[in-house]
Parts: C-alpha cells; structure tokens; sequence
DNA sequence: CTGTATCCTTAGGGATACTG
DNA sequence: CAGTATCCCTAAGGATACAG
C-alpha cells in the first residue's frame, strides 16, 4: 500500500492525505452512492473529471487499496473496480458529510430520501449501503 | 460565504470543495482537537504548514465560515481564531475520520483515549468536544 | 469502451525576506 | 508575534489526440 512519507502520524492527517484531494471523493461516492464500476461511468459524472485525472486517481484509490479492479463478469477480456472492505469502511463518513451539508444546503431530490433516514436511523443507513456490496 | 462556481450540487462534492484540500483538514483539527486558536500554534504542527499556504487557508475557512477571527482576550490589538457552529458540526466528521485511521493504522499516544472513548460512546465523544467551545 | 500520451496553463506550495 | 510579499518550482489538471 501508499504508505510513503506521511506528513505526521496524526489520523486526520492521514485522512486528509489518503482522500484529501478535489477528486477522489467524488469517484468514491460515484462508486458507494451511486454503483458506479466502470471508467466511462465515472468519466460521465457532472463534476467532469478529465481522462488523465480520472486514470491517475483510480490508480491512487487502488495504491490506498480503497479499491481493486476486478475481472469484468460480463466481458471476460475487460475489467471493473469495487470497493474494499476498507473503502466500504468511509461509508460513516459519507453519511456525515450528507448531514453536514443538508444542514446548510439545499439536497438534490436523488439524496433526500438518504438524508431522510439518516437523520431518523444512521445504523440503518449504513448498514444498507455496505449491504449492497456483500 | 464563497457559494462561487461549485462543481456540481452534490452533498458529498460539496464537502469536497470546501475541505478537500491537503490543509484545511490539518487546521480545523488543530482547533477542534488541540484547542488551537493563534496563527503561530498553527504555524508550529509539525505537518510544517507555509506561512504563506496558512494565511491563504485560514481566509479560504473564513470564506466557508468554518472559523471567525475574534479580538485577543489578552491583547487588544491582536486577534484570534475561533470555529463557528458550522465548524462545529463537522466534529463528527472528525470522529468518523479517527476512527477509520484507527481501523488500520496504530494511533499516536494522544488520540487513544479518543478513540477509546468513540467507540464506546461516540455521542457523548461529540457533545464534550463541542462543549469546549461554548 | 478503457484507457495513454502530450501539451500547456494555472494553482499549490516551499523557502525566505520583510513589515507593523 | 502575525502576517505579507516574492521568488521559483512542481504538481494538478483541462483539452485533446491517440491506441488497444
């Protein structure tokens, strides 16, 4: 794994240095929020990530083993990428930062039912989320 | 507040846009979690922040209205620095964050009781960070 | 469709000197 | 002490073309 120089041994620190950057946030919400697996479908998010930043980012998320390229089940000569146990893990803090937004925010309808039942069961939620990546 | 040219209205971009960068992190843990509140306690972690790169992300957390530059108690002429609510509520985002770290990497002497205590009681962790604010 | 490669511009950021 | 200002370099990243 990335484990290269970290700048203090601090574990926010290290938060900020694993995922701590404009993009690889939102490939990971691509992946846990919306099922997202596949290069085109993360190229296509509105936020419009550029080709090279997309291809140096996965391979990043990969290096943190957030996530892993598997073989694709559909077509045997191409691949995907899923979540980790330890990328399926930031799933607490996905659902923190919906409620720290939605409290200062309008939320895109396609989030309001998710910001919803976080505030009424946060378990529920998560365990919901990670569920559908077993 | 700088509302200016978000990528996108996602919750979790959001975030992103707002404290997705290599610095901003390390600030806010600083005084959430040190009790940190002047430039040079800042300038002092040992992540070895810039002067330059500090006053540039303490106007950047202004901006957000993450922290609030508040007149010296002790010395009428200087200032410091103080969170806001809305800096505030990013606490359990910190916790969150603690405890991945804490899932996979050993933990410095300092946070242990931190993440002792999220475990056991991560509301009760929240609600005495907060008080120490108020 | 899944990337690489290249070009080019801007932003990030380290070092250091300087000011009220 | 609390910043500004400057210099300078590297990394980030947008655009686009190209390849398997």
């Amino acid at each position: 794994m990335a484990e290269c120089e970290l700048r203090s041994d601090c574990p926010i620190n290290y938060v900020s240095e694993v995922i701590g950057d404009k993009w690889s946030l939102v490939i990971l919400r691509d992946m846990l929020l919306e099922g997202k697996t596949r290069y085109g479908e993360f190229l296509a998010s509105e936020e419009g990530i550029a080709t090279n930043i997309l291809a140096s980012r996965l391979r990043m998320l990969e290096d943190w083993e957030l996530i892993t390229r598997v073989p694709d089940p559909d077509y045997p000569t191409k691949h995907r990428y899923a979540i980790t146990e330890r990328g399926l893990d930031l799933v607490p803090l996905f659902v923190e930062m919906i409620l720290w937004t939605a409290k200062y925010r309008p939320i895109p309808d396609e989030r309001l039912e998710d910001v919803r039942r976080a505030r009424k069961d946060k378990d529920g939620l998560i365990r919901d989320i990670r569920s559908q990546f077993v």
